[in-house]
DNA sequence: CCTTGTTTGCTATAACATAGCGTTGTTTTG
DNA sequence: CAAAACAACGCTATGTTATAGCAAACAAGG
């Protein structure tokens, strides 16, 4: 099983995990929380894992569909929040995007990097801000997402 | 709702404007872009000020439609693309609403931190990240907000 | 088996946002 | 000034994103 366990990353760089060991990872958290990891669930986080990268609520329903019939928006929209819910998918706030989550948040919020030129997307946990929060501010979720463009990019249009 | 006891800045560089002060602002930044500040924009800007904190895209169109017969969405979203555009709005990405901005951001991004019981949105300048951005990424904007309880609802709740 | 709670499917509708076109009004320019 | 060019606005229509609410299927435990 996992020769790499993701335990308790809390180094700064992506850990680049299979796609097998992310669907491992998800059945696991899932039992942990004493959930169920129905095979709708399986299937959708497949399809999440296979985007690899941000993917939009109607466009999972689309791939969905091939295989399940003809699913309804509930269908997907309960899933993600399933997910989102366990810390599995992120929402990508200002792309009304999913994308799932590789990293453990003990207590931290995601922190995203998001390519506009070629769309991927780098997950760190949150910076630490605890020096400039208003006085007394309890923060309970952040969203901090970054637009912009990355290294390779970058270096493709100089 | 009045002028709250709280501010919304906490020394830092910035200066509580009226709402007098808010329009005349937005009238001087519109002239210094060479765009015109037209009574429907006035009008928009307006209400935008008197909701003193995020207000939803339909919310304005009820509020614009006594005065203004009856408005369509694109009258609404253009306006708030406009301002948007010009640096005097913000969108609050995980609310799907709209909040005037009172600071001059010269290449900072906004920050957020919006009290989920009062409803109060403090706006600051992004804290710097650039210690923890990947290597050679380029930030083009940046969605950061934070939310929880703020001081006065935290010691209401205590 | 029976009860209880969860998951799923479905219909319907709510909430958020833009495309595109014609008209009006302002600015520019010949 | 007149004409051309452009910006702003109103409108119809539609696209996109998300939820409410109900009934059937299904799992889990006494």
């Amino acid at each position: 099983m996992g020769q790499d366990h993701h335990g308790h990353d809390h180094g700064h760089d992506h850990t680049p995990a299979s796609k097998e060991e992310r669907m491992e990872n998800a059945r696991r958290v899932c039992q942990q929380h004493g959930e169920r990891f129905t095979p709708l669930r399986e299937h959708i986080f497949g399809l999440l894992i296979e985007a690899d990268g941000p993917i939009k609520a109607y466009d999972l329903l689309d791939l969905l569909r091939p295989e399940h019939g003809s699913p309804k928006p509930p269908t997907v929209y309960r899933a993600l929040e399933f997910f989102t819910r366990l810390g599995l998918v992120h929402r990508v706030e200002a792309l009304n995007a999913y994308i799932t989550c590789d990293h453990m948040h003990d207590g931290h919020s995601a922190e995203f990097f998001i390519c506009e030129t070629c769309d991927r997307v780098q997950e760190r946990h949150a910076h630490d801000h605890s020096e400039c929060i208003p006085k007394g501010f309890v923060i309970k979720r952040s969203v901090i997402e970054h637009y912009g463009s990355c290294v390779d990019c970058t270096a493709a249009a100089a």
